[in-house]
RNA sequence: GCCCUCGUAGCUCAGGUGGAUAGAGCGACUGCCUCCUAAGCAGUAGGCCACAGGUUCGAGUCCUGUCGAGGGCACCA
C-alpha cells in the first residue's frame, strides 16, 4: 500500500531528526488540491523539537526520498502540514496488489491468532426474537466478522437462561392458555406472556399431551410444560437466527452454571476474598470496592442468588475458557449490570475493563412517515423474522449494521423496499453486479484480468485515480471498523466507493462519453480498466462477505413485495 | 436526584488521535436521457455543528454547566 512506504520513509527521517512517534497519521485530504495523502505530523513534533511546525515540515519534504516513498512531489501547506501526491506508478501498482489477493484483500494480522469470545443475542426462550435482537444479532455477527479479518481466532456465543422466574411464567402463561383450549378457564398470571405465539404452543402442548395436565397443578407437571416450550420456542429462535445467516460456536446454559457446581465455587471464592458481608438477612459484595455505585446483593433474603452471582460464574468461566478478551453485545438496558460484572470478576481477580461492552441503543420501524409498532403474534413489538420476511435479509442485516450501536436506529421500510440506487444496500450491490457484467459482457473471466504497471498508468482520470485510492483505503478500513467495534464504518466506506463505482461506470454510457467505457478500442486501456473493475468487484464483494449480505452477480428486481 | 448514551442540512445519518473551506443519502429544485452501461444520469440550493462558558496556535471533536431525547439506578430478568 502507499501508505506503507510513505511511512517507512518518514519514520527514518524522524528517527534521524531525532523525535519518536508511535503512528504517523496519513489521511485522504478532502480537498484533491491539497493532494493525494496528507499528514499532520509535523504539527505534532515541532513542539517536541522547539522548532515552528513550518520549518519542521519544509526539513522534512527536503530529506524525502521521492522514489522511495513513491512520491511524485510533496508540499508544505498551511500551518504546516505535509501533502503528498503519489506517482501514477504507485497509484496502479495498488489494483496488483488487489487482484494477487484477491479473497484475502483486506486481512489483517493484528490479532496474531489470540482467542477472542463475542457473546450476543443471549435472549431467553420466552418468545419470538424481536427487532432488538436483530439489530444485536447483525452487529454481533459483523463484529466477529471483522475481528476474523483482523487475525483473531473468534467464539460467538450465545447465553441463555433456561431456568428461573421468566421460565416459570412462561410454563404458567402456556397452561393457562393450554386448560381454557380445552374448556377450563386459567387467568394468565400477572405480567405473563400474551402474545398469539403462546397459544400456539399451547395448541401443539394439547396435541402432544391430550388433557393430562389440565388438572395436575404439581411442579413436575409445570416443569414438563416449560420444557416443552422451551423447546419449541428455542427451535424457532435457531430457525429465524439460521434464516437470517447467524450462527453460533456454543450455546451456553445458565442451567449448567448450577449444575456444574459454578456458582457455588464462585461464592466460595468471593467469600475467601474478604469482600463479602451479611446484611439484613441478605449476602452481598462490596462492589463499590472496585468503582460501582452500590454494593451488590448475591443472595437474597429467601435463599435464592439474585441473577449477579451466575453472571459473575458465568463471567469468570469464559476467562477460564483461555478468552482474555471478551465482548458482550447488549442492549443499552443492561447498561446497568456492566459496573457490576465488572466488579464482580475483579473481585476474583480478572482485569479491568473485562468483558468489554458493546450496547446498542433501540430499534425503531417507520412506514409513510409512521411508527410501526404491532405484531399480533408476539403481543408488543415487531419480530425479527416479520421484518427480513418483508424487506429481505440483506437489506435487514445492512440496516442494522449502517448505524452506530450508541445511536438509535431508524429503519426506514419505504427505503428499506426501493431496490433502487437510493437503497444503500441495492447500491452496493448494484456496483458489483454492473462489475460483473462489464466481464460478461468482454468474456473474460474476472480471475483472469490481469496488467502490468504499464497499463495501469493509463488511468489518469479523476474518477479513475479517486476509485483506485479509495479501494487501496480498504484494509486500514476494515482494521478500523474491528478497533472501534463499529461495522458502520465499514458499510459507510463501501456505500461511498460503490457511488464512485457506479459514477465511473454510468461516465462510459455509450450516449455521453463512450470513451470512458472500460471497454473501449484501445486495447492498453481496455485492459487497465478491466484491471481497475476486477479490484473494485474484489473489494466491493469482499466488504459485503465481512458484512455477512450477497454479493450478487446480477440483480433481479422482485416484482412486487409478494415473496418470490 | 445520581450514572451512561445521544443532540450536526427539511428528514435519516457520517465526521481515525483536536487540523486546512463541516460531508453523504433521502427529499426539494434545475438541466439531460428514453440510451439498454440496469429499477435513470449530471448538477444546484440548503449549516449559529442544541445553548453558554473554558482549555489552545487551532474545537463538530477535549473540559464544565444548562436545555432536550432515550436508557439505567431492585433482595426483577
Amino acid at each position: 500500500m502507499p501508505q506503507a512506504a510513505i511511512d517507512r520513509s518518514l519514520r527514518a527521517i524522524l528517527s534521524d531528526l531525532g523525535v519518536v512517534v508511535s503512528e504517523i497519521h496519513l489521511e485522504r485530504p478532502r480537498d484533491p488540491s491539497h493532494g493525494d495523502l496528507a499528514t499532520n505530523l509535523a504539527l505534532k513534533v515541532a513542539s517536541e523539537l522547539g522548532r515552528a511546525p513550518r520549518e519542521v515540515a519544509e526539513e522534512i519534504a527536503q530529506r524525502l526520498n521521492l522514489e522511495t516513498a513513491g512520491v511524485e512531489a510533496v508540499e508544505v501547506a498551511g500551518p504546516g502540514f505535509l501533502n503528498f501526491r503519489l506517482s501514477t506508478r504507485t497509484v496502479a501498482s495498488v489494483l496488483n496488489e488487489i487482484a494477487a489477493e484477491d479473497k484475502d484483500f483486506g486481512r489483517s494480522s493484528e490479532g496474531r491468532g489470540r482467542s477472542v469470545m463475542v457473546e450476543f443475542v443471549s435472549a431467553n426462550p420466552t418468545g419470538p426474537l424481536h427487532l432488538g435482537h436483530g439489530r444485536q444479532a447483525a452487529l454481533g455477527d459483523a463484529i466477529s466478522s471483522l475481528l476474523g479479518w483482523t487475525g483473531w481466532k473468534v467464539h460467538r456465543e450465545y447465553y441463555y437462561n433456561d431456568s428461573g422466574r421468566q421460565m416459570d411464567l412462561l410454563a404458567l402463561s402456556v397452561r393457562a392458555r393450554y386448560r381454557a383450549l380445552l374448556g377450563q378457564e386459567e387467568p394468565l398470571p400477572q405480567d405473563g406472556y400474551r402474545g398469539d405465539y403462546v397459544l400456539e404452543v399451547a395448541e401443539a402442548l394439547s396435541k402432544e399431551v391430550g388433557t393430562r395436565f389440565l388438572e395436575d397443578n404439581s411442579d413436575q407437571a409445570l416443569e414438563e410444560i416449560r420444557n416443552f416450550a422451551v423447546q419449541i420456542l428455542r427451535a424457532e429462535q435457531d430457525r429465524d437466527l439460521s434464516d437470517f445467516r447467524v450462527h453460533f460456536d456454543e450455546y451456553f446454559l445458565e442451567s449448567s452454571l448450577y449444575k456444574n457446581g459454578l456458582v457455588d465455587k464462585t461464592i466460595q471464592d468471593l467469600r475467601a476474598t474478604g469482600l463479602v458481608y451479611q446484611h439484613e438477612g441478605a449476602t452481598w459484595l462490596r462492589t463499590t470496592e472496585f468503582g460501582d455505585q452500590k454494593d451488590r446483593v448475591m443472595i437474597r433474603t429467601n435463599g435464592m442468588p439474585t441473577y449477579f452471582l451466575p453472571d459473575v460464574a458465568y463471567h469468570k468461566n469464559k476467562w477460564d475458557r483461555g478468552f482474555e478478551r471478551v465482548i458482550n453485545v447488549q442492549g443499552s438496558d443492561h447498561h446497568g449490570t456492566m459496573a457490576r460484572v465488572r466488579s464482580g470478576v475483579r473481585a476474583l481477580g480478572l482485569p479491568e475493563g473485562y468483558p468489554e461492552y458493546l450496547l446498542h441503543q433501540m430499534v425503531r420501524v417507520e412506514r409513510d412517515g409512521q411508527e410501526v409498532k404491532f405484531s399480533k403474534r408476539a403481543g408488543s413489538g415487531v419480530t425479527l423474522r416479520e421484518l427480513y420476511e418483508e424487506v429481505g435479509v440483506d437489506v435487514a442485516r445492512y440496516f442494522f449494521q449502517m448505524r452506530k450501536a450508541d445511536a438509535q436506529l431508524l429503519f426506514d421500510l419505504d427505503m428499506a423496499l426501493d431496490q433502487s440506487d437510493k437503497n444503500p444496500v441495492y447500491k452496493v450491490q448494484y456496483a458489483h453486479a454492473r462489475m460483473c457484467s462489464i466481464f460478461a459482457k468482454a468474456r473474460v473471466a474476472p480471475e483472469e484480468v490481469a496488467a502490468d504497471v504499464a497499463h495501469l498508468e493509463l488511468l489518469r482520470e479523476d474518477l479513475e485515480r479517486e476509485l483506485v485510492k479509495r479501494l487501496g483505503e480498504f484494509p486500514a478500513t476494515v482494521e478500523r471498523a474491528a478497533n472501534q467495534v463499529s461495522p458502520h464504518v465499514l458499510s459507510d466506506y463501501l456505500e461511498q466507493t460503490a457511488g464512485f463505482a457506479n459514477s465511473w461506470y454510468h461516465a462510459g454510457n455509450p450516449t455521453r462519453s463512450p470513451q470512458l467505457a472500460v471497454l473501449v478500442e484501445d486495447e492498453a486501456l481496455r485492459t487497465a480498466r478491466l484491471a481497475l473493475a476486477r479490484a473494485v468487484q474484489i473489494v466491493l464483494r469482499n466488504g459485503l462477505v465481512i458484512m455477512g449480505i450477497d454479493a450478487p452477480t446480477r440483480m433481479v428486481r422482485k416484482r412486487d413485495q409478494s415473496v418470490e
